[in-house]
DNA sequence: AATGAATGAGAGTTCATTCAT
DNA sequence: TATGAATGAACTCTCATTCAT
């Protein structure tokens, strides 16, 4: 029992180290090395529960994005009107955002570069199934525009990520009273 | 002035081939080496024109910048009603991103990535500025809806960033058709 | 006794265990964990039966090379005549090595690389002294050339080497017939 | 012309270096870095001349089995008869091995170990065509027995390896008058 | 006796940058 | 101005060996 805590232990100071230095040096500029050291292990125990550093930054990548999903459609049931399903999941996800900033931070870097295995990005996309679901949905009964997922996604939820992007760079902060008026924009984007 | 033609050939040269190696390789998976070869010239000679890798990059972005600018706001004058200015350069930036794809794949690259400078990414942000004149002028007038610039850009504009990702790993394609939808999506996102 | 034995299994195990990877990979691309592995042990446990990977090697050259001698003796004494028991101890050193092929290319492989600890390969060069004995008779008797045993050694044992290794790489394989003309070029080269 | 001198030094001297220390040590027991010292250079230069270590050590093989072959054909002609072709041969061949004793050891090491790639290996096969020749003549002319070439080969030319071995060990020594006591078992091994 | 986890030391290789020409 | 040659520093990854249990 204390054997097999250990061992996620160490793993998991693994992911997490990642996760900061990936943050703020990118992935080039993370070596191996200070993972290690930031992890309180040595460079060679990385290799024991990753292959390679590819392996380790899929691994965090679906793990994060597995926790994101979980965020994402908490509370969510598809008996839900669309307005109220979509309102639910978008602050769902803009909470996520700008809140859980390293993990959202991490996820936009990854999905802005190269840096995932595409077969590893397309595993991960299939998370938001149930918001595309919503979607379809919603334009068969006439209340969103009949406009393909990708631009859906673009005006609704793509946006948090440059909001998340200021509020990491302290430029700017969204209250709760902003956030709601912003949830107005995403939606007139897409409502008929 | 020969001589200064020939200058400026090599210098472009190095900053076109950067531009093509980036974009198809990433910043870390691009050499000064095989910039140099690209460009026809010896690695040493990349230092005549530029400090070192990040001040060629940082040049690079800040000219696509301009030349990104110029497009942005092609044909348009501050006489302009609201709706027809945005309306233009709404357009004005979509079809540099959905046409000049190197380019701005390039920009969505330094943009979303800590490649670039902060310094040097706040200096390209200025160019902007007509734009954020513009939105002003419009929330005085109740036309557009009193929210940061900050929320106006990530809902019209930056959506076209993940659009052209799309595009760019053939995912989805915009016709003309759609773009005309897609702009109405913008517009009510931010529109009173 | 049965701890004796089970003792004994696991050290023959690890033995057989390298013997296998060390033919396949070389020396140097068999890690002591892929021996442990094929040995169905603990990496740990090789340092219970060996000092370290130099001795492993080491115990093992000089247990093959054991076996080696054996069949190379065996149904040799020593008032046979000098022809017949060259003949029979080359037929033996021949069938060994174009039959037990694994400890044939192990031998092989040690003897022509600086892998064995030089005092370890002069032990093993030990076993083949009924053989030289049997030269010296030959000699005196003006049967065999009155050459130094290097020699001897060179023209008729040493070549089987090379024709094992050239039926490892399935280049070219002997059959009887041919093994007994072979014999006879051996024994011309040395016979007055 | 000085510049082109250089280039040729440096290169050489890494072959040099590398030659000495895998003689000494072994292929795997000789860090590229250890070369690049010896040779006088930065670890990087290396690459600046040789693709990778495997080509570093495939140049070299070649190298020498050229060089090799150029001294074993010295001042043989066609027209010779087979007994006078074959011992001026020989003598070459073993002059090489007793004299040019590294670059000798180097292709012994070479040739007994999977050290150098399946298709260099075949590709310095080639260079003993001329001899292989020969002994078709002599097969034809029944003067030599009809023996495969791989059998002819293993108890002429490959004892000189197992008497070169033993002469870099300094354990045994052949003067003139011993060699041509050697040529004659040799030559007895072949022919009828 | 036996182990799985852990590691320090070192391997091959790359690259931004410099220097002699 | 322009260069090809050269390199030091750093990278990812491997492995013989050890240690706590």
């Amino acid at each position: 029992m204390i054997k097999k805590e250990k061992i996620t232990d160490k793993k998991s100071a693994l992911l997490q180290a990642t996760l900061t230095l990936v943050n703020n040096h990118g992935f080039h500029n993370t070596p191996m090395s200070k993972i290690a050291k930031l992890a309180g292990v040595s460079p060679a125990t990385i290799y024991l529960y990753f292959e390679n550093k590819q392996d380790l930054i899929n691994t965090l990548y679906l793990e994060v994005k597995e926790s994101f999903s979980v965020c994402a459609f908490e509370g969510y049931h598809e008996e839900m009107s669309v307005k109220k399903g979509f309102e639910l999941i978008w602050f769902n996800i803009a909470n996520y955002k700008l809140n859980q900033i390293n993990e959202a931070t991490f996820l936009s870097q990854c999905d802005n570069s190269p840096m995932i295995d595409e077969a590893i990005r397309i595993e991960g996309l299939k998370h938001l199934q149930p918001l595309l679901n919503l979607w379809e949905k919603g334009k068969k009964e006439g209340i969103i525009k009949p406009l393909s997922d990708y631009i859906l996604y673009a005006f609704t939820i793509y946006p948090l990520s440059f909001l998340l992007e200021m509020q990491d760079r302290d430029i700017y902060t969204l209250n709760e009273n902003v956030k709601t008026k912003t949830f107005q924009a995403a939606w007139d984007a897409i409502r008929m």
